[in-house]
DNA sequence: ACAGTACCACTACAAGTGTAGTAATAGGAG
DNA sequence: CTCCTATTACTACACTTGTAGTGGTACTGT
C-alpha cells in the first residue's frame, strides 16, 4: 500500500486520535499550528475517501450524519514498508551509517543516549 | 528541490557514476539485479531531463553525440531535505524512537555496534 | 414542523510522475 | 561520401496528488 505525503499526515492524526470523523480531524489539522496547513473541510474528505479506498482506514459507526473512522494499518506495517526504499535511497542499504547519520544530526539528551547504548548492548549480546 | 522516487533512484545512480552520460545511467539501472526495473532509454533520457530542468544536475560535456551530466545537488543537501518530512512521518519527530527502531530491526555487526557506541559516547561528551 | 447547518458523495482540475513513442540528426563504419 | 545507429529534443498520455466546489440531505434547535 503506497500512501502519499498528505494521506500520511492524515493516518497519523488517524492514529492520535482514533475512532474519529473527517471533521475532527479537519480540527486537529487546522490546530496543529506547528505546520499551519489551512485546507478545507472537503479537502480532508477528499484524503480520507482515498485512504478507505485504499483499505488503510474503514467506517466503525457514526455519530449523527457524520462516519466515524479507525485505522485498518498498523504505523509499524507502514512504516516497515516505506523503510528500506527510503534507507536504498539515501544510504544505499547500509543502516550503520544510517544510523550513524541520526546519531550525529540529531538531538539527543543523556537518557536518550544511555537507552541506545543498552540497546546497542543487548543486540550485541544475541 | 523535490525529486521524485524515481529521480532518486538516478540521482543515486548518478552519484555513483558521474560524470555520465544518459545511456550509462540506462544500462546500469538495467544491470542492477536488485531491483530489476525494465524501462525503455528514452524513460531514463526523460527523467534526466527533467533532472537538468529541476536544477540537479548539468551538462559537463559530451562524448560524440552523448551529453555527459554531472550531479549539482550532494547527496547531503538532498537528504537533509528529506529527512525531517521523513521523521516527522513516522516517528512525530521523535529521533530517539526513530534510532531505536533502527537499531532493533537492522542487522548490525559487532563492529558496527562498536562503531556506533563510539558515536554515541562521544556525543555524550559534548 | 421548518430552517439552518454540518456533513456526505461526487466531480473537477492543474501539476507532477512514470512510462514511452517519434522525428530529426550527428558521428562513426565502410 | 553514404548509410546506419545511437542520441537527442519533443510530445503524449494515463495515473496520482493536492486542493476544493457543488448539490443534496440527515440532524438539531426552536
Amino acid at each position: 500500500m503506497k500512501l502519499s505525503d498528505f494521506e500520511m499526515d492524515i493516518m497519523q492524526l488517524l492514529w492520535q486520535e482514533e475512532p474519529c470523523t473527517a471533521s475532527q480531524l479537519h480540527k486537529v489539522l487546522l490546530a496543529d499550528k506547528q505546520k499551519d496547513k489551512k485546507v478545507a473541510y472537503t479537502t480532508v474528505k477528499t484524503i480520507v475517501d482515498r485512504l478507505e479506498h485504499k483499505g488503510a482506514i474503514e467506517r466503525c459507526g457514526h455519530e449523527g450524519r457524520a462516519i466515524i473512522f479507525r485505522t485498518i494499518v498498523t504505523q509499524d506495517t507502514l512504516s516497515e514498508q516505506a523503510m528500506p526504499s527510503f534507507m536504498q535511497r539515501f544510504f544505499k542499504g547500509n543502516s550503520r551509517s544510517l544510523i550513524a547519520h541520526f546519531i550525529k544530526e540529531e538531538k539527543l539528551n543523556d537518557e536518550d543516549i544511555e537507552y541506545l547504548q543498552t540497546l546497542l548492548k543487548n543486540k550485541k549480546l544475541d
